[in-house]
DNA sequence: AAAAAAG
């Protein structure tokens, strides 16, 4: 597929002119003949007639099957509408044009209000005086702007069409982390930009890296450079519409495969090329047994919550993915790992597939104070639905235009999301659900419809916990409480986000003492208000520990592992030896004491452990 | 014990 670039750079040397890609001959012939570097890294390739003419490619294969025609996805001036064209994703057959990701925004120039900012963009302003800490061999220094980054001028367009106008914090660290090459894993607040955070430098790295060679001969095997891997469907298309815009025009090409849907479709688009696969691992191992993905060719490995993807669900098919198939081990390949939490167990695992990685905790100091108000009422089982019924009876009293303001509603079970959601449905609250019986058009139907706010209440089982990022989520009511606290902080992270304020209510009665500790820490940690009636459980239960207790009094969602046992375990002082200056150069290596800490100087409280994605 | 992820 590396040739369907190389046809690009050809017809783009050419200016788009209608002729056919040179010959490997001659391409090597011309090449002799120009000191240029034979390979043309994509964001040069949808270069406009100004651009300087890159050297014909090196590794044509045209006449093979991998070197489809030339792509016609130049536009003059690269930023304009655009007008027809777009919009034939899946029309079309061999039309190769790329429709817009963007298609349904705003596209003009104005330059974006205040306002519009603060509808559509992230506040920053809730992003200061954040908490970091990193750990790990040479930590390269966080930026301050895209600018100071070079990821390219198509990148960078794209960046302005997201009207991203400076990198979030996890962004401002991870993203030099992963351009110098090292493996990282990082611990973000939900609704931070995280997805961003891996995708710039992937497409970043697939610009501007060497050219691949060609896929073995596997007649019908592709050979994604970068895979992604996410535990759920949602996640996994959402991942794939973030990725598809930040790659637009640059030649990159991300292309999602998950279960559920007619592997039809996802075959034909894999054949029109990959560079980024995202997927789910069920269907990834499908696709692999049926030897129609390799990972031979993997550069770059990203496992979104990935805390989740280690866990005792899902961590034989990621073994099975990462160690037992083609893919090129850790050290050889890039690998990040990206979650809101990391218990040290599952970090254990994962450091199985890093090699001399990066630790990275970013988190934001008071940010569920700030951002997500969390309350905890005592609610009876039976009492459940009607004191839910009086939530949502306050909040329509309080609705934009009598308009339901879009609440997320997380139960334990299936049924009970069916249940609950028939019975909103008879006392008029039009509610969906979400759950992992539903076909998949019926999940899929079910996130949009609440995202539209046509059934402004959607009931969910965990499917629905992780990552999804559904803007105006005013409100998420814990109906059963998680057994997990990471759980818990998933979950409410749907709200809350993008620097936006939000609201979680959980339910708690007899059946949740087991959380009752870890919900106090949690909540004290964040500055929330704890019942006394809650503090009492928590006392009472607080004698075995209790599994969901966060070791070392939990200041960050995450710490590395690696540094258990170099500091005195109870936590009194989790940051105390760490240097509070600007210090990002952390020496330490593995379990060394020479941790340098890059915590932002703040004295104002107690870190935060709230809202990590 | 439940949920998710292949069909």
């Amino acid at each position: 597929m590396r040739s369907s670039w190389a046809d690009l750079a050809a017809n783009s040397a050419a200016e788009n002119a209608p002729t056919p890609p040179p010959s490997a001959a001659a391409a090597v012939a011309n090449n002799a003949a120009n000191t240029r570097p034979v390979y043309v890294p994509p964001h040069l390739r949808n270069r406009g007639p100004s651009a300087p003419a890159p050297a014909a490619p090196a590794f044509d294969n045209s006449g093979s099957r991998w070197a489809p025609p030339p792509r016609n996805d130049y536009r003059g001036g690269g930023g304009g509408r655009g007008g027809g064209g777009y919009g034939n994703r899946g029309g079309g057959g061999w039309d190769r044009r790329e429709a817009n990701p963007f298609a349904d925004q705003d596209d003009s120039e104005e330059p974006v209000t205040q306002e519009e900012q603060e509808n559509t963009g992230i506040n920053f302003d809730a992003y200061e005086d954040i908490p970091v800490e990193t750990s790990g061999g040479n930590v390269p220094p966080p930026v301050n702007t895209f600018a100071e980054i070079d990821l390219g001028e198509a990148l960078n367009q794209n960046i302005r069409r997201c009207k991203y106008v400076k990198p979030t914090p996890v962004q401002r660290h991870a993203i030099p982390i992963s351009l110098g090459g090292r493996d990282l894993m990082a611990c973000a607040q939900t609704g931070s930009g995280k997805t961003a955070a891996f995708c710039f430098p992937i497409i970043s790295g697939i610009m501007t890296g060497q050219p691949a060679q060609r896929p073995p001969r596997g007649v019908r095997t592709v050979c994604p450079l970068a895979l992604v891997l996410s535990p759920t469907r949602e996640l996994s298309m959402q991942i794939h519409e973030e990725a598809r815009k930040f790659s637009y025009q640059t030649g990159v090409r991300v292309v999602v495969a998950y279960g559920g849907a007619p592997i039809n479709q996802q075959l034909r688009e894999l054949e029109r090329g990959v560079d980024i696969l995202v997927a789910t691992p069920g269907r990834l191992v499908d696709l692999l047994e049926r030897a129609r993905v390799s990972l031979s060719m993997i550069r770059y490995l990203a496992l979104d919550e990935a805390d989740r993807m280690l866990d005792m669900g899902f961590e034989p098919q990621i073994r099975k993915i990462v160690e037992q198939m083609d893919m090129p081990p850790a050290g050889v390949r890039q690998t990040m790992l990206f979650s809101a939490t990391f218990p040290k167990e599952i970090q254990r695992l994962a450091s199985d597939f890093l090699s001399n990685y990066i630790f990275l905790a970013v988190g934001r100091v008071g940010s569920s104070t700030d951002l997500i108000d969390q309350r905890v009422e005592y609610v009876q089982e039976s009492d459940k639905r009607s004191h839910l019924m009086d939530l949502l009876h306050a909040q329509r009293a309080n609705g934009v235009q009598g308009k339901q303001a879009l609440t997320l509603v997380f139960v334990e079970t299936k049924k009970g999301a069916d249940a609950l959601e028939h019975w909103l449905c008879l006392n008029n609250f039009p509610a969906t659900t979400i759950h992992g019986d539903r076909s998949q058009q019926e999940r899929e139907a079910a996130l949009r419809s609440f995202k539209s706010g046509n059934t402004p209440i959607l009931v969910a089982t965990d499917v629905a916990a992780r990552g999804l990022d559904i803007p105006h989520v005013a409100h998420v009511v814990n109906f059963d409480l998680p057994n997990d606290i990471d759980d818990y902080v998933h979950r409410i992270g749907r709200t809350g986000r993008a620097g936006k304020k939000g609201l979680a209510t959980a339910f708690f009665n007899e059946n949740n003492t087991s959380m009752a500790r870890s919900l106090q820490d949690l909540m004290q940690e964040a500055n929330q208000e704890v019942p006394a009636w809650l503090s009492r459980f928590a006392a009472r239960s607080s004698f075995g520990g209790g599994k969901n207790r966060r070791s070392g009094g939990g200041r960050f969602g995450g710490r590395d592992f690696r540094r258990e046992g170099s500091f005195s375990r109870g936590g009194s002082d989790y940051h105390g030896a760490g240097n509070s200056g600007g210090g990002y150069g952390a020496s330490g290596g593995y379990g060394g004491g020479g941790y340098g800490g890059g915590y932002a100087g703040n004295s104002a409280g107690p870190g935060v452990t709230s809202a990590w994605d």
